[in-house]
DNA sequence: TCTATTTTATGACTACTAGTCATTTTATAT
DNA sequence: ATATAAAATGACTAGTAGTCATAAAATAGA
């Protein structure tokens, strides 16, 4: 009835609150630096509420970061739409995807951060984990391009194309992670970032193709 | 002399002997799971007694680590002994590196969990970084190697070699790092490690030939 | 409107652990 | 044997994730 919908409406609204909540102090602080007392404080309620909604810290995070996903996957399909050949499309994602970490890196960074984080201290299972990447993020449609490639005769089909996406997805996710995580290693080896970020399309690119 | 010399001997094997019971406690229960407690009961000290010779629990990890890269760094050498062109033996110096994995999983944790560790956890300087990654990593050898495959007119020309080593590297470092740090990924996605990897080396490889 | 029950929220508290430091023990110099 | 320096100790501090007994607010029913 109206009463109960109204509730889990309210209870909905609150679990947004707090994790835009979250997200403000994740995205200044990062999430070693901050608290769950933090992040109370921000929402303005108390730590023990957070819990009511939240198993952890981490898992508090996952939903920011969960978010975060599914802006990058919106802005990377929405680089594939328009005309192209497969490689080209795959490109024009990549370069959304360094795009999105240059314009929003906070937000890279929570992903980045979900990504390095421990599977135990996640709680989730195998069937979270497919979930998280073949629908939040990028791997399908990688994955459909990868195979538009071959039959374009444009990627190479001595490799299987799931193993091409699945390698591609994890190399680009890698050099934007070094990108986005490790500034101070490009400025101690006195690297461009877009040098690298462009040579490694390159190189990745041209491994791929036929 | 003779006593400062053997005072000095002293402190250093007591070093040694404080890195390697670490070694045994991260090596069992990763770097998250131990503490500093535990560190000290194997190596029958006091917990006092460890910050006179490290400035924190990551500093000791990291000269767990830094051993852990000397040992890579060897095997990744010797690897590239022997003939064969400038490319096949950077095709062997990351099958080495994939072995080394292997064989002794937690110690390549040990190297990808300083990997992923905060530079600011660390407090390195940029000189000890680029020390770390040119005098103890293997990308100076992936440089060398890459500047003769262009010599030999097997390795592109197009995109200087030092971007193609740090490219290199930091793709290889990187599904190196999925398959030591997240085997569950690999079984949630139904992914076959050894496929990821070969398929991995053969586009990387492929991307770089001339 | 009042009372009982359910739901939501609270913040003091517990448990844990990195790191510290006043004190003790051991080694060295005189 | 005594004074001093070096090495070691482990109780303690500080900080924080997570808990839970209790309070406050909302709802149901008479």
């Amino acid at each position: 009835m109206g009463i109960a919908e109204r509730k889990e409406r309210e209870k909905q609204q609150r679990r947004e609150e707090i994790i835009l909540a979250a997200e403000k102090v994740f995205f200044s602080k990062g999430f070693h630096l901050s608290t769950m007392d933090d992040i109370a404080e921000e929402v303005e309620l108390s730590k023990g509420t957070l819990y009511l909604y939240f198993k952890s810290k981490e898992d508090l995070h996952m939903a920011v970061a969960r978010t975060s996903i599914r802006l990058l996957r919106e802005v990377t399909l929405k680089a594939t739409e328009g005309g192209g050949t497969a490689l080209e499309k795959l490109g024009r994602m990549g370069r959304a995807t360094v795009e999105f970490s240059r314009t929003d890196p906070d937000r890279m960074r929570s992903i980045m951060t979900l990504e390095e984080m421990e599977p135990q201290a996640l709680s989730i299972t195998a069937g979270d984990v497919q979930d998280l990447i073949y629908k939040e993020s990028t791997v399908g449609t990688v994955m459909q391009l990868v195979e538009l490639g071959v039959k374009e005769k444009l990627i190479r089909e001595d490799v299987p194309a799931y193993l091409v996406a699945h390698t591609l997805w994890m190399t680009v996710l890698s050099v934007v992670r070094f990108v986005t995580m490790k500034p101070g290693l490009f400025e101690a080896l006195e690297l461009s970032q877009d040098q690298i970020l462009e040579s490694h399309f390159e190189l990745v690119l041209n491994g791929i193709k036929s």
